[in-house]
DNA sequence: TTAGGGTTAG
């Protein structure tokens, strides 16, 4: 008996020893078939676990086949490997062949089957997962109720995952990270706030993971005071500073305007992936920053950093387009494909039609399209958007509305692309197609967004939006307001009235667009602060004649204004922007 | 053996 014991347990250590390596694994299996020891239980589940972290799924099957009346530990370690390797669809198999071999699940089963269904956004699987919890008397577990908040917040349904979170019994950190993670990732980075704040008054102590949501959260909203505290903590608490952490810090930085302190943070990272320089060379990109931006590139690649992804590709090839380095953005396409043979998705051939068309190359774009017809790949409504814009930017009307007319065909539903003929037939004078557009989108309740702009100011956030009375200073900010734009107009600065309210009389076109909400939030935060530079967020893209207002009123301010809009920064600094007017 | 985290175009 001793001696069988010990040759079980030596057969153990060579199939640890041959780690999750499909070739050593099978060496081992066939020892353990000679020696006898091939139909042992505990030995058979071993070696499944670590087949299954191979990624060798059909071998792991063929060995999970060969157990006759397979238990309960064997399927939770096949149902947790697949749900931890990203193998969910192997994991809801699994899962159901338990369930059809009377086999109990428990709360280790439910939590990696329902973390598999967070993965697929299965929204109709999962709740069939959560009912079988349920009733399986699993309902209340810890563990369960916090991958059920996932689930949840994971399709996009964060009333379900709220209603999971309040009805537990026992909260624990982890459920706490899951919600503010949830309403993050959901694009609610207020009510992500309002969670943390919530969760501290419950006397929970947040760690690094709170911190990564928190701060992306931050950096959603541009809540710079809220996201440098985190900071100051992560520092006070000496709490590591981990490559997630740094890169969520980066971001944060980057975000809320100061790409500066964003390099500051990647240089003091000891540790560093292809996450953080993709971040870093992100920041670049939407500053403006194009040749930091491929300097660090290149840095990457020639000090052995971390190997570039089809993430950091659309980083780069992005930063090239906003800053007109045609020349470098066609190195690195070729490099992306050529050394490291990575395939192009539409978002990278968006970014080489956008960097094409900002240049001036009209034509290189459309050829660049149309070669990818050769392929099928030229039926991306994203790259025929990226060609409208440069169009409307380099006033080639004709082309703009053929393009126009196409993407409303492709997608009716889109108000975008019906703003963008209008406009395009605003700026080519067709008042008349102008109307025809506005009262089409009417009649089909199409309606543009509605746009805000949110200013920080001595920790407090003031929200603004068009032609705003609502704030207590109204009358001093409109005013102050009226002020700068006639010093401005001593410059020489002009309304730019073309694109928008072609219906309107001229004056009151004026009247509205100096009331855009980015004005009233400039104006608001020059007025309340003192030698600083302003950042003001807004949730769409500024417009063309808020952008030539800033710049006089950076120069007649003598200030320093950052404004992020949707897609990127401007900086505007004594009469110019960062953008280069090339946005 | 169990649950939670960072990077991307327009």
């Amino acid at each position: 008996m001793t001696t069988k014991v010990a040759a079980n347990s030596a057969a153990y250590e060579a199939i640890v020893r041959a780690g999750p390596r499909v070739k050593q694994l099978q060496q081992v299996h066939a020892h353990l078939i000679v020696t006898g020891y091939g139909r042992s239980r505990s030995l058979l589940t071993k070696l499944i676990t670590l087949a299954c972290s191979a990624r060798a799924i059909a071998y792991t099957h063929l060995l999970f086949l060969s157990v006759p009346l397979p238990d309960d530990f064997l399927f939770n370690s096949v149902i947790k490997s697949t749900s931890k390797l990203r193998l969910p669809l192997h994991c809801v198999a699994y899962y159901r062949r338990m369930i059809s071999s009377n086999v109990s699940p428990s709360n280790y089963t439910f939590t990696s089957v329902i973390k598999s269904c967070a993965d697929l956004s299965a929204l109709r699987i999962g709740k069939g997962v959560h009912c079988h919890a349920v009733v399986s008397g699993f309902g209340l577990d810890t563990y369960v109720q916090a991958a059920l908040v996932t689930f949840y917040s994971k399709c996009g349904d964060m009333e379900a995952a709220r209603q999971v979170f309040d009805r537990m019994p026992e909260k624990s950190v982890v459920a706490w990270n899951s919600l503010v993670s949830g309403f993050e990732q959901n694009g609610l980075a207020e009510d992500a706030i309002r969670v943390f704040y919530q969760m501290r008054e419950s006397g929970f102590k947040p760690d690094s993971v709170t911190f990564v949501s928190l701060l992306s959260a931050c950096a959603q909203t541009g809540a710079i005071s809220l996201g440098s505290w985190v900071h100051q903590y992560i520092v006070s608490e000496g709490l590591d500073l981990n490559v997630k952490l740094g890169t969520a810090l980066i971001n944060l930085y980057s975000r809320c305007g100061d790409v500066g302190k964003a390099r500051e943070v990647f240089d003091k990272m000891k540790e560093t992936n292809v996450a953080a320089w993709t971040a870093m060379i992100s920041a670049y990109g939407t500053h403006g920053y194009g040749k930091q931006a491929v300097d660090l590139f290149n840095k990457m690649e020639d000090d052995c950093g971390p190997i570039p992804n089809s993430v950091t590709f659309v980083a780069v090839l992005s930063a090239c387009a906003h800053a007109g380095l045609v020349e470098e953005g066609r190195s690195v396409y070729k490099r992306m494909t050529e050394s490291y043979r990575l395939i192009p998705g539409v978002e990278h051939h968006v970014c080489m039609v956008d960097m094409f068309g900002r240049a001036g190359f009209l034509d290189e774009a459309y050829r660049f399209i149309h070669q990818l017809d050769a392929t099928g790949k030229a039926t991306a409504p994203a790259l025929w958007t990226a060609m409208l814009g440069a169009c409307k930017m380099h006033r080639n009307y004709d082309l703009g509305v053929e393009i126009a007319k196409r993407l409303i065909a492709l997608e009716p539903e889109n108000p975008g692309h019906h703003v963008m003929l209008s406009n395009i037939y605003a700026l080519s004078g067709k008042t008349d197609e102008v109307s025809h557009i506005r009262d089409g989108m009417m009649r089909n309740n199409l309606r543009k967004q509605v746009g805000y702009s949110i200013i920080e100011v001595e920790n407090k956030t003031y929200l603004f939006s068009m032609g705003d009375e609502s704030h207590q200073e109204t009358g001093e900010i409109y005013r102050y307001l009226e002020t700068l734009i006639s010093r401005c107009k001593e410059i020489g600065y002009a309304p730019v009235s073309e694109e928008v309210m072609h219906q309107v009389e001229e004056e009151e076109k004026e009247f509205a667009l100096r009331y855009h909400s980015e004005k009233l939030a400039v104006a608001f935060g020059l007025l309340k602060t003192v030698d600083v530079a302003i950042t003001v967020v807004k949730n769409l893209r500024i417009c063309e004649d808020c952008h030539s207002a800033f710049k006089y009123i950076s120069i007649v301010s003598n200030r320093h204004i950052i404004v992020r809009d949707k897609l990127r920064f401007h900086h505007f600094q004594n009469g110019s922007c960062s953008c280069l007017d090339y946005w």
